[in-house]
DNA sequence: CTACCGATTGACT
DNA sequence: GTCAATCGGTAGA
C-alpha cells in the first residue's frame, strides 16, 4: 500500500543505463515503475519521488505517438539516442518522456505520476498547492513539481546530474503490483493496453472511482 | 501572418 | 459527470 518509509531517504546518485532504456518502450514503461525521478537544481536543492505510472509511445507502429507522422522539430529528440528526455507542450503544459529503443527508432516513455518523496516543500512551492497527493499526479503537474520545461529536451538522463532516473534505494527486491491499462487521453489506439501503474497507488492519475472500478475488474481472477 | 489542435488541468453541475 | 482556459507547435495562406 503507501510506502512513506523512504521519506528522508536521500535520494540516488547512480543514474540507469543507457541500455536500460534501450529496450521496447513497453518493457521499459513496466520496469519504470518504482524507479526514483529525481531533479537538483542549480542551488543544489534536491526533489525527488517514486515513479508510479507510465505509458509506452511505439514510433511508426502507434498512431498515437507524436513520431508516427514523421520528424519535426517538436518530436526530433525521440529520433535520437535512447536515454535522454523528450519533453513537449500540450495545452500550455510540459510533459516529460525518456527515449527509448535505438536512432531514428522514434519511440518514447511518458511519465504521467510520481509519489513525492524528497524535496516535497518546494515542489509544493512550485505548484502553488499542499496537498501531497496531488503534487505529481499527472504528467504537466508532475513536471511543474520538479520545474520540467522544454529546456530539459534532449537531456541526457543517464548522466546523473539536473535530471536523472535511479534504482529505488528502498525497494530492496520486493515484487510491485503492477496493472495494465488503455493509455488517458489518447484520440487514437485508445484500445491498446500501453499504461502501466502501481496498484493501489493513491498518487496514480485518474478520478479515484475509476480507479478503483478499473482496478477491482483487473483484479479479479478465477479460483485456482 | 492567421487558424487551428492537443499524450492536460481545474473548476464547475 | 461536463466544460473551457491555456499556449507551443504546426500547417497553410
Amino acid at each position: 500500500m503507501i510506502d512513506v518509509s523512504a521519506q528522508g531517504i536521500d535520494a540516488p546518485r547512480t543514474p540507469l543505463s543507457r541500455e536500460f532504456y534501450a529496450r521496447d518502450p513497453a518493457i521499459v514503461a513496466r520496469e519504470l515503475l518504482g524507479k526514483w525521478l529525481i531533479r537538483q537544481a542549480a542551488d543544489g536543492a534536491i526533489s525527488a519521488g517514486r515513479i508510479v505510472e507510465a505509458e509506452a509511445y511505439l514510433s511508426s507502429r502507434d498512431r498515437a505517438c507524436h513520431a508516427t507522422r514523421g520528424k519535426s522539430p517538436k518530436n526530433a529528440t525521440m529520433f535520437g539516442p535512447a536515454g535522454h528526455a523528450y519533453v513537449y507542450a500540450i495545452h500550455a503544459r510540459w510533459c516529460l518522456n525518456a527515449v527509448t529503443e535505438g536512432i531514428g527508432v522514434p519511440s518514447a516513455v511518458l511519465i504521467r505520476a510520481m509519489e513525492p518523496l524528497v524535496g516535497i516543500d518546494l515542489m509544493q512551492l512550485r505548484r502553488g498547492l499542499e496537498k501531497n497527493l496531488d503534487l505529481a499526479r499527472g504528467p504537466a503537474r508532475l513536471c511543474a513539481a520538479l520545474d520540467v520545461t522544454k529546456h530539459y529536451d534532449g537531456w541526457d538522463l543517464t548522466a546523473g546530474r539536473e535530471l536523472w532516473i535511479a534504482d529505488d534505494p528502498t525497494l530492496n527486491g520486493k515484487q510491485l503490483k503492477i496493472i495494465r491499462s488503455r493509455r488517458v487521453g489518447v484520440t487514437s489506439a485508445h484500445h491498446r493496453l500501453l499504461r502501466f501503474f502501481i496498484a493501489g497507488s493513491p498518487y496514480v492519475s485518474g478520478r479515484r472511482s475509476v480507479l478503483t472500478a478499473r482496478h477491482s475488474a483487473l483484479f479479479r481472477r478465477p479460483a485456482t
